[in-house]
DNA sequence: ACAGGATACGCAATCGATTGCATGGAGATT
DNA sequence: AATCTCCATGCAATCGATTGCGTATCCTGT
């Protein structure tokens, strides 16, 4: 049953060793200015007492938080939260501390959120867009007081930012020449909001991959959905395979529609990969679980998080200048699996 | 382009309008005792100018930060993540915000997080425990302090907690009653380690509905698994299907395990559910991609989050002792798909 | 017209750490 | 021995909001 005592304070510590709560707070800092045997005292007292810092206080005086505020669309998806699990990971090896916000992929919350990030003080920031955001001047407020941001997967069009991402253009065009090779003459693509530059790129990707190989650019075939789940993957399907030509093989932005459209094409009797190869993207755990196994384009989720802290980081020490832009590319790869694979 | 003006504070205002700043602080916090007009004019000039309270100099004199702590095993597991974003969305909408921590199932590193969400003076905890922790000492540092903490999910042997958790002894006791509904009369179970009340429930809740069916209770059908992830899902069915006498169903504790239990349950060549009949628990979207469809237990993930911020609410405005023991539970719900509907 | 009680507000200390500037003393230099 | 550096430390203000206590003003009833 421990007591509640009082934290101890730098005053406390000062007090018994008679020296100044500035003496303190420099010996605790590593400050040059003072000297090795004050420092030693200091810091045994310290632990010996159990001293923990007043961070809130210190916040006040530096105007600073050591938080890193994140904000993304859906932490329930599972690229996200393992975005979030990397991020967290390195956050806190680097003796940071994470505030998390979702925009639910809704513009006004996203500004909404970001206010709050900025009231709290924090040290910098970490964001995917919202599906929606097309306008990125409510970063301003960050930007103009040397707040570091960095923008993760979802990032802005704009170039003048700090960026890790992936080569979303290369990645789609390799998934894309990996069903022309597997014989796909008609592929389709279902795409995500075009303003978000990784739907733009896959998109771009894809058609560049079809052009390099002489394939018919069907405008029809090619989709731009509004989420991408599961229910518009099912419905895209069905739409994309009844036209009077149907593909023979799909490109989906996304693993979720991906599935869905194999539940479909199964549905409609259609024998996968013969008659309709699929390939997602993400590399979600369900690739491995629908049967077939899903084709994907592995995307570094864990290690996207861990470097955008590592961004951010750079930036805080000064490594990086914040008005800046930098930009870090993460490999992705071509999962073969299943649904692409036509053998002979 | 946007200068970097100074933020406003209360000072700005309480000079403009020639009262003081005790004044200004309690006009916008409401006080009792300022005068209407004084409140209006206050306040109109906070929103004209866009005052934001400086929440780190609040907190230092306060000692609440109005931030909520969480801290889950791990943020990229679908369960998990749903439920942050439940609590995520819960504390936003009064106000609070989240920091977010994984132990990634270790105790020490639980632990460690514990203090350090302790120096930042969250103003309550969220916890689901980490798999291997079974002494809960590390959180009279915060009941001590009068600082809420709720479980949720994982949550402690002991009584004397706030819980915000669901019936799993009821649910597994359902989950079996439907196996043997099924005619199953040789089910085997994986659970998880056992010192976690969760899974001792569940495996209680099983043997419970076996006994009560008179069916024969064999210990070798039942395991205790050590993470239930997916590899050990699939060993652990290979290995109770080479039993001499193997199982007609199996109960699974999570249905990342029941999923590879389909696998190599289907690659030996067994039917489902005609030959083994096959349930989970969570029911993860993953249920209804695996062919056959894995029956499951609904768990309200987002719901159990935003359970567990209004527990923390109502004890932080006073409405629920902290020093008491609260629980709230959760219903859940069979969910019958194919693995374990035999028809006839 | 006056006591008693609300009502409305100000003063100043406080939370704990940080930091620019000043200073006391030890050692070095000439 | 006087002067000049450093070196190590202390002083005191500061960050912005909160709050216990004290006080001036106004109303109300008699």
């Amino acid at each position: 049953m421990e007591g509640k005592k009082k934290d101890v304070t730098i005053y406390d510590l000062a007090h018994e060793l008679n020296v100044s709560p500035s003496t303190v707070s420099r010996a605790l800092n590593d400050h040059y200015s003072i000297g090795k045997k004050t420092k030693k005292a200091v810091k045994e007292l310290a632990r010996e007492w159990g001293y923990r810092p007043n961070t809130i206080a210190s916040s006040l005086r530096t105007n600073r938080s050591n938080t890193i505020g994140v904000m993304v669309s859906w932490i329930n998806r599972p690229f996200i939260s393992s975005l979030i699990s990397g991020i967290e990971k390195a956050a806190r090896e680097s003796g940071h501390q994470v505030i998390i916000t979702q925009s639910l992929d809704r513009p006004e919350l996203e500004k909404e959120n970001l206010q709050v990030l900025y009231d709290s003080r924090v040290s910098a920031l970490v964001v995917s867009l919202a599906m929606g955001t097309a306008d990125y001047h409510h970063f301003d407020l960050f930007t103009n007081n040397g707040i570091p941001v960095v923008f993760v997967d979802r990032v802005p069009t704009i170039q003048e930012v700090h960026k890790v991402h992936i080569n979303n253009f290369n990645a789609a065009f390799e998934a894309t020449e990996h069903l022309i090779e597997q014989g796909c003459t008609r592929i389709a693509h279902f795409g995500g909001a075009r303003q978000q530059s990784i739907y733009e790129d896959r998109r771009s990707g894809f058609i560049a991959a079809l052009k390099k190989n002489n394939l018919n650019v069907d405008e029809k075939l090619i989709i731009e959905a509004t989420s991408l789940n599961a229910e518009e993957g099912f419905r895209l399907a069905e739409q994309v395979l009844s036209l009077e030509r149907p593909p023979d093989g799909i490109f989906c932005a996304n693993d979720t529609a991906a599935v869905s459209a194999i539940q479909c094409a199964k549905k409609k009797g259609l024998r996968i990969p013969e008659d309709l190869a699929i390939i997602g993207f993400n590399n979600d755990p369900i690739c491995e679980i629908i049967d077939p196994a899903l084709s994907s384009i592995e995307h570094p989720a864990v290690e996207m998080g861990e470097a955008a802290i590592k961004q951010a980081l750079g930036m805080l020490e000064g490594e990086i200048a914040t008005d800046s832009a930098t930009r870090v590319t993460l490999e992705t790869q071509v999962i073969v699996r299943a649904s692409s694979l036509r053998r002979g």
